[in-house]
DNA sequence: TATTGTTATACTCTATAACTATA
DNA sequence: TATAGTTATAGAGTATAACAATA
């Protein structure tokens, strides 16, 4: 019975191989990647009834400036009409509150409340484990190293068009 | 005029402060740094009528062992009716050939034709080009540490049911 | 009984356009 | 005239279920 796998006849498996290109693409490797540990995250927020992008949020509301939708829009490259779906629910789920702007009263500035805050330190709980769980193939300098890159990528890329000072 | 830009009162950029938990979350870059290559080598094939998933496909019928379409879902994490459109339109394109296994007659083998090599190569010049400014910040240790570093964080996970040996 | 490929269908997600209120 | 937020709608993308042919 001949393999149904992607298996060479030699046994070596067809993504380490020379010839298979997309293993030799930095890029398809890096695409991979970030989608396996996405789905992890994703998974174990999950089982906590959370998903990723509203931990985002969450996250981006806990610190730093007030933000407005419009901020979290350009922020987290979502939608606007999506950040008010977002938006609603977490108001309603009593994880954020909406007060008009008194500087600019279009403007919304979002704010977490005390039961938000809570959820968001479980959230990141398990957000930290299943990146811990996800890098521990790697040593500590591998993963600063990692980081450092990351950074450097990123420079002058992201935030986007928030970051425009 | 108060600024409407995620930027605090001393000007720091909100995702550059410590307050802001995104940007320390390893994840959290990952997601977003591998989303805009993503999003850069995307928009370059856009520009000669390919899609990303398409290249995908021809690189992966370009060497190794002859893949089904069954083969081909497990390899790229592609739903089954997802490959048949994907297959359906190359093979309208003349890029690839559908032929009966002899071996077994549910499957399907798939080849590339001439001119799906030739396209292919089109393409990988694009790919390689979008990539090599993507990561044009880098140094050539820091884009081999990296390449290390996904290849260590893939281990034994992808590609994932293809590799079972 | 399980698997390959296929079609039809439903569902989710996102993007588009139009509207209001404010600036 | 432009922007923040909102709604309704359309579109793309994906998943689900059922089927025929073959193992």
């Amino acid at each position: 019975m001949v393999s149904n796998d992607a298996v060479s006849h030699d046994g070596t498996p067809a993504a380490l191989r020379d010839d298979f290109l997309l293993a030799g693409r930095t890029g398809f490797l890096f695409h991979r990647a970030a989608l396996l540990l996405a789905e992890d995250v994703e998974r174990a927020l999950l089982t906590a009834g959370m998903r990723t992008r509203y931990f985002f949020v969450l996250a981006s509301l806990a610190g730093g400036p007030t933000l407005s939708q419009q901020d979290l829009s350009r922020l987290l490259n979502l939608d606007p009409t999506t950040v008010v779906t977002v938006i609603d629910e977490m108001e309603h789920n009593g994880h954020v509150e909406r007060r008009r702007s008194a500087a600019d009263r279009r403007r919304y500035e979002l704010f977490l409340t005390d039961d938000g805050r809570e959820t968001l330190a479980k959230a990141e709980q398990i957000a930290f484990d299943a990146e811990s769980a996800y890098f521990s193939g790697l040593g500590d300098d591998e993963r600063t190293a990692l980081v450092a890159t990351l950074r450097r990528v990123l420079e002058g890329r992201w935030p986007a068009s928030v970051c425009t000072t």
